[in-house]
DNA sequence: TCGGAAGCGGAATTCCTGTTCCACTTATTG
DNA sequence: CAATAAGTGGAACAGGAATTCCGCTTCCGA
């Protein structure tokens, strides 16, 4: 039975309840400050004992590790929603800038963006290949197309998603991150 | 009475030798796992005690803050030589591409490039000054000869040191940051 | 050479957090 | 409405790491 299954059907009503008042807490808690969370933090925030968070989370990090695999579903979206777009440019500026705006405010997001396996973030495999898929076709398409350099490919999207995160999580007051996107994609375009 | 005055004239013998002991191995340590290190490692490493180390210094911040303001001057030194090279996009990138190169290889110093306020890197504004003047001139003057883009300043230097160290240090396995450095270097160009 | 100040080592202390444990509640089911 | 299994709270525990403390050692000037 998977962890899902179980919180479908098997557990107890207020154990379902308790579970998600957790999960809301934790996300909202890590978002704010990702490497300051802690487990008494978390589970005072969902009104429980911490007691109650191992009961349905082995550890601190297969809580967090859950709410990044949560959070990543949502880049396939955005993928497949650039990969409708005609221009291959665009296509590509689209993916790249979308991916952005939805890591900006969650700097627990950040972190796992930036250490791929320092952190040990085990368990996204699926998700990250769900969204290679679509992402890669993007990049193909424009790299064909000559809409940017034509050594780019799918391979360097963590490594410029890492530096730009980087730029979010640790500038001083939010200075804008933006600037360094506009640099990298000005950086992409053929030539 | 500076720590400097005190290290070359106040300080025993046996101190003054124990003191660099103590630095070297910091130094080595620091720059091979920057957040790993710790107080009994480094004191072992230079083949003295805990204590020995919290005479030199008052706390573990303070050792690795010294380490870093060492390092830091180097920076000066790459900015000055850069601003001998007559090209002026030649010397931008030079001064970029430089500084990348003196902190591969440093962990710890990676770290320092990246949260510029978060650790507490505090007292060594002097050496970040020394070090904007001689990088604004070459900046500046690339931006007026059009051979950067026109709103490319020393502001962004932080930021794209930031990016592109998170790479280094994050990056699995050493995957080159020398790519992303490239496409800043791209995206800097006027058009 | 000697006295005392300076310096040293490293066990002990302190603080901080994740995790465990179990007596006590609460939902569910017949 | 029991009986019972499931779930809960939060004090206690455990381990890690920085920092302190102090009896002992080493240097150095007279």
């Amino acid at each position: 039975m998977t962890s899902a299954e179980k919180t479908e059907k098997t557990l107890r009503a207020d154990a379902r309840r308790n579970r998600e008042k957790i999960f809301a807490a934790a996300r909202e808690l890590f978002a704010r400050d990702a490497e300051g969370v802690q487990m008494e933090e978390i589970a005072s925030h969902a009104g429980v004992g911490v007691g109650t968070i191992y009961r349905h989370f082995p550890t601190k990090q297969a809580l967090l590790t859950e709410m990044v695999r949560t959070r990543f579903s949502r880049f396939t979206e955005i993928a497949l929603e650039a990969e409708r777009i005609d221009d291959p440019r665009e296509a590509v500026e689209t993916l790249i800038r979308q991916s952005c705006v939805e890591v900006e405010g969650d700097a627990g997001f950040q972190l796992a963006m930036m250490s791929p396996d320092e952190l040990e973030w085990e368990g996204i495999e699926q998700e990250k290949a769900a969204f290679a898929e679509p992402a890669t076709r993007i990049i193909d398409r424009a790299v064909e197309s000559g809409a940017v350099r034509s050594d780019f490919s799918f391979a360097d999207f963590p490594m410029l998603m890492c530096g730009i995160t980087s730029t979010m999580y640790f500038a001083p007051a939010g200075s804008d991150w933006q600037r360094h996107l506009d640099l990298i994609l000005a950086g992409l375009r053929p030539g």
